[in-house]
RNA sequence: GGAGAGAUGGCAGAGUGGUCGAAUGCGGCGGUCUUGAAAACCGUUGUACCGUGAGGUACCGGGGGUUCGAAUCCCUCUCUCUCCGCCA
């Protein structure tokens, strides 16, 4: 959510920033700062009102130890007209309030100067292309193949046990999981991000925290019974760690990462893009958090992208960085870089982390602020978070590309973590 | 699922109708002392909003009520803890 006074002094920028998310705010913006005047002028007459009733009961508290109880009868008269005249003050202040919340929630991030102008997705700007396409067989299978052939993951015993979106990773499969999210783990803590373990449900606090509610509950699972959501990423828990709460300056940046299993119910998409791997229901993804200084934020946005990039390269998947542009971009982001791996038989660019900078616009949400010496009022962090990486589309990656005429070569890095080289019979 | 207890500042913990934004202790910060440190002592120490400022207002889990006045009384919701039951 972006700052009610910052809209308030800025509304013409607001509103051009905006225009590169192809969102049009100016009717908003417009009724904020009616509502923001409002709400100004309202709370200097409620707050004389309140100040002139704590005074006269003040005064009756008195007069009624020192016995003078007709004199603070008398007084008693002179507060119901007072009384009324407040109750209605804070019944339209609430109003005022709650009409310029829904409109605040309304507005997207603004996205940084970099972001490029665009619709949808072949508007992003290709940063770099890495890595050769390999040059598979003749006979080259599709990963949803390649899983039935080899035991490695059953599409229909998920059927079975919940619905489509669902998989059973069993054998070599099931090791493969294990092995990249150990990898992924264990390259994070490397690079000094602190491993947490979250609660894979949230409640609506934190899923407003990060921004997923209110307008998202339709990506997330509810379960209504306790009104919890299961998260679609750890993220949501992840940096709710830090709602409410006042850091210190001189330990930023936080740094954690999450291994967690990942809910979406992703209504309305079906087709030759979900086949497989490519879409799920519920996934495996290891996650990088920071909360960071304003001033480094973007610098660690860089550190955060060559970690995932540095992640790929030892997985030794093709890879590609993308800017995202303002249509694709997500309403809390400020800037995007996607990363998709090559998946060689299915021909296909498959996104595989989405690392973001969300500047204030969570932290606003979470009221995650930290304390800088000699300043008295606390500034709002910046967060920041990426996939490092989600575990799908890197097995699909993985099984179409390497596989050879004897199996599917694991990479080496890899190799400690599966124990065995190969995948064949 | 059953029974009971509770929710107060970073933490611990007082406060049962007015002078309470809130005692006290711990922690934090600043200082005195010291070659340095510890100890001791002194001072300081919440957040948000409004106001150029002086200052004002709100906040003792959330919401509502009683009252001139509520952390304190009443209603309600949520959450936490303890015991019992069940259970990885």
């Amino acid at each position: 959510m972006l700052n009610l006074k910052f809209i308030q002094d800025n509304p013409e920028l607001v509103i051009e920033k905006l225009k590169r998310k192809n969102f049009d705010a100016s009717e908003i913006v417009g009724n904020i700062s009616d509502l923001y005047r409002q709400k100004n002028k309202l709370q200097g007459v409620a707050d004389q009102a309140k100040a002139e009733m704590n005074s006269i009961s003040k005064e009756i508290g008195l007069l009624f130890r020192e016995g003078k109880k007709d004199k603070a009868n008398a007084a008693k008269e002179r507060t119901s007209e007072l009384k009324e005249n407040i109750k209605q003050f804070d019944v339209d202040f609430a109003e005022i309030e709650k009409n310029v919340n829904e409109l605040l929630v309304q507005l997207p991030n603004l996205p940084h100067d970099s972001v490029p102008f665009g619709k949808g997705e072949k508007d992003n700007e290709i940063l770099k292309t890495v890595g050769e396409i390999p040059k598979l067989l003749e006979n080259a299978l599709p990963h949803w193949e390649l899983a039935q052939k080899y035991n490695l993951i059953d599409f229909e015993l998920g059927v079975k046990l919940t619905g489509a979106g669902f998989p059973v990773y069993r054998g070599k499969g099931a090791q493969l999981q294990r092995a990249l999210i150990n990898f992924f783990l264990a390259e994070a803590s490397k690079a000094g991000y602190e491993e947490v373990q979250p609660p894979l449900l949230v409640n609506e606090a934190s899923g407003f925290g990060t921004g997923q509610l209110p307008d998202k509950e339709g990506q997330m699972y509810h379960v209504t019974e306790d009104n919890l959501y299961l998260i679609p990423t750890a993220e949501v828990p992840v940096t709710n760690i830090y709602r409410d709460v006042i850091l210190d300056a001189k330990n930023l940046p936080y740094k954690n990462t999450a291994y967690s299993a990942c809910f979406r119910r992703e209504a309305g998409s079906y087709g030759k893009d979900v086949r497989g791997l490519n879409r799920l229901h519920q996934f495996d993804k290891v996650e990088i958090v920071q909360i960071a200084h304003p001033k480094k934020s973007y610098e660690i946005l860089d550190e955060m992208v060559k970690h995932v990039t540095g992640l790929v390269e030892k997985l030794e998947l093709p890879y590609r960085i993308l800017r995202l542009c303002g249509g694709d971009i997500s309403f809390t982001a400020a800037l995007t870089f996607d990363f998709e791996v090559y998946s060689a038989a299915q021909k296909k660019w498959l996104e595989v982390s989405s690392v973001s900078n969300f500047e204030a616009f969570q932290a606003n949400r979470l009221k995650l602020r930290f304390r800088e010496e000699g300043v008295k009022k606390p500034i709002l962090a910046h967060t920041l978070n990426g996939s490092a990486l989600a575990l799908p589309r890197i097995v699909a990656a993985l099984l179409e590309n390497n596989q050879t005429a004897e199996g599917i070569k694991i990479p080496k890095v890899l190799i400690p973590y599966t124990g065995f080289e190969i995948i064949n019979q």
